[in-house]
DNA sequence: TTGTAGGCGTTATCAA
DNA sequence: TTGATAACGCCTACAA
């Protein structure tokens, strides 16, 4: 036997094998599954019989194209691997899964350009897409949107429907729980600058630090990654800071990692807050963090491009949903003033500090 | 203006548009993306700069019917969340995406059921699967791998072809690991009963144990969660091992979250053992753990896949993927001796006791 | 209630 | 090198 490859290809039984061998027309087959209502119940029953022993199951491509219904949607996000990211996957392909609607993945690895290139790929064999994160320019975006629906997830272009996760709020209380704990000097460090969430963000610290008269230090990171936090270490603890407040649970993790390598116990010695809630449990201490609800985000986001899709009520354009600052375990009075210069050599992960709470 | 849904005006440009702006037929057209090595180099550029002003894309679904392939694969995975399985889809996308196919997305939640669901309402608009650690009896999946080609990963089934992540080796190393520590009474924390790598994990630590006369104790969980990992603290203390190699690195970080409640330190009182590396670097102190290169797994299965639709040569039917214990900070001499039923009042998350290294 | 005929967007075959 | 034309499998007015 020669290998032909695995491709054991059988071409399946079509609507006309079915209707020739029950003595129907092709029309009539299609009706006894697409619109059964419309025949007798003996055809429907004839029909469906007929298509049994034949194995003959209704081509889904063939009838995407005829219809212009694929009944599948895009989802396309920075960084599957980031747990906000992922969680948010999860709740939107059970909600599409449980709609009928198989879903597509696109990993635009934090990049414009992947992003770009995955949108124009999957347009014609999607019905919408939901675009998380978006790091494209608004432009391509609206041109991109002329083409298939968009629902937009944390990127506010007002023309388009757009569910914002609303962090803002909770990272000014996450501020005003620092002053009030005692902090005088605090950081941002911050994610993706092309970010809406990043920006958002930012200017909630900055502005409630102002009001509060307290000294705000931005750092900057290359990715929303537990790396770039571990090493922003230096820098934080360099700008003379009590605490910081990252971009995210993934960076906060990093920047624990790094404090606990330099002998820095958390919260005694440090501060942190994060955000996502998709870690905060899970790290040692527990870590104060902005919740967000991030699978429900993206449940909201499937309901939405579906009822655009089948033409629903008149959608409101942009959803906030509301998050909620969740004070664990990272938070606390600032301890031993961390000099600007010290403990900055390098980790010597050997001894983890004790560390006090409140 | 009525808002009639935003399906309005979402028709996309067709090859007859290109064909008619560029005063060519419709087939010259199509050879212009699918086979430009037949038009002459003046007609392919002058087709495609039309196409491009025109936003014209080949719709894959009309290609799809005409072809029979549909240039899309799916990749079903037990949960999108865990970070082994994120890593995997994302190399396995991204290779994909290099190769001009699309990727559909399945979580089936741990359960079997979801995974029938998926694989079925996904194989008609699919030219193969990678089915990842899949909980399925095998006669089912080898009904489904009747219709459509699969690749599986982590789990044997000699009729297909598969890509097994070989951890028993490192499980055994890591068990040879600890009793040179001088560990004799240690746990495996295990993971899903139906998982085909659980099951490899398990055997190598039960007959490393066994020659190397070590007590091994089984621990068995819900789900391979933080949240297990932790929920196991307990009765991993009450069973009196001084060490514990967990099914992989999440729940690894959940035992050591657990621990760090109960006032004793990793690895001074306590030795863990993760697996996949997808975390170990992340956790505080860094995780020992056997590594996998999981995006690698992904990219290579996607590779098998392709290979095997394009009938190229006549893959191995198994291949199997080296691992590699990377000791790091989380294993050391049995230190203060675990009593069974000491310090295992649940958590009190107040104090993080210091531990020592070596 | 059922059949006829045309079209969905592409590719493949055969001519030119 | 390019152009007609016929599939691909299904859906859906329109007719009967």
């Amino acid at each position: 036997m020669v290998t032909r490859s695995f491709r054991t290809s059988h071409s399946l039984p079509t609507i006309s094998h079915v209707a020739e061998e029950a003595k129907v027309s092709r029309a009539t087959v299609s009706r006894a599954f697409s619109q059964p209502h419309l025949l007798s119940r003996e055809t429907v029953e004839l029909v469906r019989a007929v298509a049994e022993r034949l194995g003959y199951v209704p081509n889904h491509t063939a009838r995407a194209l005829s219809t212009g219904r694929a009944g599948n949607i895009a989802l396309v996000v920075p960084d599957i691997t980031n747990a906000f990211f992922a969680s948010l996957m999860r709740g939107a392909q059970a909600k599409a899964r449980d709609q009928g609607y198989a879903t597509f993945l696109g990993d635009s690895d934090e990049t414009p350009e992947l992003e770009d290139i995955l949108l124009t790929r999957l347009s014609a064999q999607v019905e919408g897409f939901i675009l998380v994160s978006s790091r494209l320019p608004k432009e391509r975006i609206l041109e991109h949107a002329q083409r298939r629906p968009f629902i937009l997830v944390n990127r506010d272009v007002a023309q388009l429907p757009r569910l914002l996760i609303d962090t803002g709020p909770s990272y000014a209380t996450a501020v005003e729980h620092l002053a009030s704990l005692g902090h005088r000097s605090i950081a941002y460090v911050a994610g993706p600058i092309l970010s809406w969430s990043n920006r958002q963000r930012h200017a909630a610290v900055a502005k409630t630090a102002r009001k509060l008269g307290l000294s705000l230090v931005r750092i900057a990171t290359s990715r929303p990654s537990f790396e770039a936090g571990l090493a922003c270490t230096d820098e934080l603890l360099g700008a003379g800071v009590t605490a910081a407040l990252a971009f995210d649970d993934v960076m906060a993790q990093g920047i624990m990692a790094g404090l606990a390598g330099r002998e820095l116990a958390v919260p005694a010695d440090f501060s942190v807050v994060g955000c996502d809630g998709v870690l905060a449990t899970t790290t040692y201490p527990p870590l104060t963090s902005v919740e967000t609800r991030c699978a429900l985000a993206g449940e909201r986001a499937v309901e939405l491009l579906l009822e655009g899709l089948q033409g629903k009520a008149p959608r409101s354009r942009s959803i906030s949903l509301p998050t909620e600052l969740v004070i664990r375990a990272t938070t606390a009075p600032p301890g031993i003033s961390v000099r600007p210069g010290a403990n900055v050599d390098g980790p010597t992960p050997s001894r983890h500090a004790p560390m006090e709470r409140t």
